[in-house]
DNA sequence: CAATTATTTGACAACGCTGTCAGATTGCTG
DNA sequence: CAGCAATCTGACAGCGTTGTCAAATAATTG
């Protein structure tokens, strides 16, 4: 199949503007040194022509493949992977930067060798890490190593001189603890998330703030480990709901598992909220589409993936990424699975 | 950032073989008319200097671009975009083609535009246009006329010399529909889906045909028009659940509207599936975590992308592209939202 | 075995752009 | 207005492949 449309080079721009290819190329690529008049003299010939510089003469020529790839855990949940595309691809497209994906499975004991084969092959310039990959040593350590750029999603701890975004994981699970107990919650169980995803930590450490803040004891009875998929969460409130002295209030690392938490609830005829309030985490498509609808908390993910793709360009065209390494803010909402305790 | 890896050229690998690199090219690019042992001499250089062909030289001199591009509906629905996602990037990467998103947000009124513009910018090759997009006529007539080479994936006639992979929606919304008459229905109320889509028509198609079969008469007034979304499922169901001789069972074309139709019949104090049957379609990823999980129909999206985009590379490479036209099989998937007239 | 044909190989020119560097032009200084 | 620096512009050589076409080699024929 022959790409024979946009066959306007350089050339013609050149000719149609009465001056060198090499002037074209400088204001097409906003080069210095270019008088104003021959600058706008070559834009109207660009203009005029249609001119669409000619992606694959550029790579050759000028090392740069104005390519980015997007990493991702080809788990279930999507629509956290929906808004990373989304705001990935918003801030690429305009940058003239195109956005390839590079799905893994996880665990995956040769993660290094596809990622190093997907470096090289695809070869992007620079690679955007959405949680839980930026988590992983190994990945980010490897990209170190073969010196690409890369910007992750994720609420680690930001290294120095590395893009990373994240969000206040803590004081959201913080806030949201806080809410159950003011609605007179004292044993309140938590499902962890997988101990490998960073926020499962920060949520966590949020949780045992508010209960230490306000004088509840810790009760390892009430912790269980998930690993954020529907399952796990469904087990984990099982054996909690079980228990001879159930909590009255459960809040999950995610939705899936709060999800699964109401299953299990339901399961055992306990009606929700009443018998028992949930929360969940995330805020994705569903948590207002079950019955009853979530409250959870909701991340601006889509301007993460903005902010971490803009800062990762910003970088790869030399700019001297200005981090503004303050977290995002996270949002409580409340929905009806959870209510006072001993109200219906 | 210089893309300083992978600098083992074609002259490196001639060198090692003792060859021109011509017929590294040709063996590259596994051309005919080349001597067996000289083949083997190119391949063994090939291996041991781990020759990786620069794509942007091949595009410049070939003119093939080798990326696939994917304009898909940004819409919630996202489970069904992962398996398209993972279905075409599956055959995509083994074959050394890339693959370029881009979501379009319906309706657009430039969508003419839009594409048109990805097309030149991104030069792609070939397109996936998963549904709805390949539903509308303004999108396949624009391609066609670019000619650009195209699968779609959605029910609709074949056009003649076009790839369009299909299931068979029509056969499986009957079934499901005989289903809930073999379980005592006779009053089964029908939620349309969007009216642009291909899909909707098939469904509903499925559902006349198994109550002209057994005899139930057609009630208009059972059947109401939806958009695919949760609300527009939420609110049908309603209409119907409050009239006078409301249906024992619903059909929704999709399951975001038949979790709207849970959702209402819970707001009515019905039990479901006790009170009310909900069957849905497409086994998204919620379906089974939903309380009760819904009774639907799982369509092999992930083998339906594959089989899309491995016969448009086929056709790209000049293949003479054998349509395996037959549709895919849908496969209803029965779990507790609907249960036999009168029974609990 | 010479003549002819089929097969295999290689030299070299594109492809469209950017980097380098030298040359032309302009602006400024005294 | 000469002299020099700063700014602008253009010629040309790559970048790593594939396509074209001619040359070399092998296979076939009478």
């Amino acid at each position: 199949m022959n790409l024979d449309r946009a066959k306007v080079t350089i050339f013609d721009v050149a000719e149609h503007a009465g001056v060198s290819i090499k002037t074209v190329s400088r204001v097409v690529n906003k080069e210095p040194n270019v008088r104003e008049d021959t600058r706008e003299r070559v834009l109207l010939a660009v203009r005029e022509l249609r001119y669409q510089p000619n992606a694959a003469a550029r790579e050759l020529s000028g090392k740069r493949s104005r390519i980015i790839g997007l990493i991702y855990e080809n788990a279930e949940e999507f629509s956290y992977l929906n808004d990373v595309f989304n705001g990935a691809l918003g801030i690429c497209e305009p940058a003239g930067y195109s956005l390839l994906l590079r799905p893994l499975t996880l665990p995956d004991p040769e993660i290094i060798d596809h990622i190093r084969q997907f470096a090289t092959n695809a070869r992007v310039e620079g690679i955007v890490l959405p949680a839980p990959m930026g988590d992983l040593p190994e990945v980010s350590g490897l990209l170190r190593e073969m010196r690409i750029p890369f910007a992750a999603i994720t609420p680690r701890e930001p290294a120095p001189d590395e893009i990373n975004i994240l969000c206040n994981d803590e004081a959201a699970s913080h806030a949201l603890t806080e809410l159950l107990i003011r609605q007179g919650h004292d044993a309140i169980g938590f499902i962890k998330g997988h101990p490998d995803h960073g926020a499962s930590h920060k949520r966590f450490a949020g949780y045992r703030r508010a209960l230490k803040q306000h004088r509840i004891a810790y009760a390892p009875r009430l912790v269980r480990q998930g690993y954020f998929d529907f399952e796990s969460g469904r087990v984990a409130a099982g054996r909690m709901l079980d228990l001879s002295e159930p909590p009255s209030a459960v809040l999950a690392s995610n939705d899936d598992m709060a999800a699964g938490a109401i299953f299990a609830a339901r399961k055992r005829g306990l009606s929700v909220p009443g018998d028992l309030s949930i929360a969940g985490f995330d805020d994705t498509r569903f948590s207002s589409r079950i019955w009853p609808p979530l409250t959870t908390v909701r991340q601006p993910i889509v301007q993460m993936a903005e902010t971490a793709t803009a800062l990762l360009i910003d970088r790869l065209n030399g700019h001297s990424t200005e981090a503004p390494n303050s977290p995002f803010e996270c949002e409580v909402v409340i929905r009806e699975s959870t209510a006072p305790l001993g109200l219906a």
